[in-house]
DNA sequence: ATCCCGTACG
DNA sequence: CGTACGGGAT
């Protein structure tokens, strides 16, 4: 490192980093204490999340699941509802998988071994450092998205860092620097500078503690670094979103598993490939689905959610049915319920903008 | 409209 | 190694 890096000293590299972390870490409530459970947590819950938005969801399983005893134990359903909102839901059955098989197999402790970390469901290579790291001690650097971003215009490196090789690359380098007497409070460090200080745009080179080691800054390249290849374009999708109702009840369905939003609960839907109001198919849709004919149609306002891989665009409307659904209350994958009720049910994001939606937010207040 | 953020699976 | 998998901030 520091021969073919004359500039670079590791030692003093982490000197200004950690005392940096000493003076400006959030006051995170995963950080009250080394026990691994709130780490462990914590990590699932940040995969591909911002803390702000991990926060509130951290502070409600933490709560109602304050040990790893508890969380193996949770019921499915629950965890989703507490879960939902906040979307990758794999993460939620995962951890749920992972809290059992610690219980299981590791008599309740995390397993302190690298592979066996990582035969954990929902555990990869970042949250494995994270936790092996923070919790335990052991010198495994993190690479995630800040670190990436640091670690780049530190070294001015172009590489691609949506190709796994850069990641590897970046890991590489860090399994030199890593402070062996402090490898968690460096891995926080550098991802805490990374949200912070080294932001994506605009980083304020002129705060951070490592602006002397930075060669992107030296040589102004930090609006370049890093490179990240264009995302690829997301598949257009329509839907009408049918909210079923008879007599201040609701239809709401569980999405099959495996696939996209998997186990998540929702209004029925139908796929078209524009939003033309087809009453006829409609209505035909929903009298299929309930086996009860369908006394009114209202069509509310086009929304649209955008997924990473796809446009979805959708028009949820109220279809009144005009005698009673004979769809089985028994069927675990279809429920009619109140508006009231429906905090009970993990509904993802897109289709709870139905209800919190202006226009059509009436249809569910009695 | 464009950016941010890891893991599973084939 | 490429693709599927959500949601929020700016």
């Amino acid at each position: 490192m520091s021969k073919s890096r004359p500039h670079f000293s590791p030692e003093r590299f982490n000197r200004e980093l950690l005392r940096w972390f000493e003076g400006n870490a959030r006051a995170l409530p995963w950080r009250a204490t080394n026990h691994w459970y709130p780490v462990f947590l914590s990590e699932i819950l940040l995969q591909q999340t911002q803390v702000e938005q991990a926060l509130p969801y951290y502070r409600k399983l933490i709560d109602r699941y304050p040990t790893v005893y508890d969380l193996a134990q949770a019921d499915e359903q629950e965890l989703l509802t507490l879960w939902a909102g906040l979307g990758y839901y794999a993460r939620a059955r995962h951890l749920l998988k992972a809290a059992g098989e610690i219980v299981a197999r590791f008599h309740g402790q995390f397993p302190s071994d690298l592979k066996e970390a990582l035969s954990l469901p929902g555990i990869g290579p970042y949250t494995a450092a994270a936790i092996l790291s923070i919790a335990f001690g052991q010198p495994l650097p993190v690479v995630d998205g800040n670190v990436l971003r640091v670690v780049t215009r530190l070294f001015a490196l172009r590489d691609d860092i949506r190709q796994t090789v850069t990641k590897n690359k970046v890991r590489g380098l860090l399994h030199e620097i890593i402070d062996d007497k402090a490898p968690g409070a460096f891995n926080e460090a550098l991802m805490e500078l990374g949200a912070l200080v080294c932001t994506p745009q605009n980083p304020d080179c002129q705060s951070c503690p490592v602006a002397g080691f930075c060669l992107a800054k030296e040589r102004g390249l930090t609006g370049e670094i890093p490179f990240k290849s264009p995302p690829r374009e997301r598949r257009r999708a329509a839907h009408f979103v049918l909210v079923v109702r008879f007599r201040a009840k609701f239809l709401l369905v569980r999405r099959d598993r495996p696939g996209l939003l998997s186990g998540m609960w929702e209004f029925p839907v139908l796929e078209t490939r524009r939003l033309i109001h087809s009453n006829q198919k409609i209505k035909q849709h929903v009298q299929a689905l309930t086996g009860a004919a369908v006394s009114k149609l209202t069509f509310g306002p086009e929304l649209q959610h955008i997924y990473s891989h796809i446009h979805l665009r959708y028009q949820p409307v109220l279809a009144e049915l005009e005698q009673a659904p004979r769809t089985t209350l028994t069927d675990r994958k279809a429920v009619w319920c109140r508006a009231e009720e429906f905090e009970r049910y993990a509904i993802h994001r897109a289709h709870h903008k139905v209800l919190e939606h202006e226009e059509t937010a009436a249809w569910f207040s009695s």
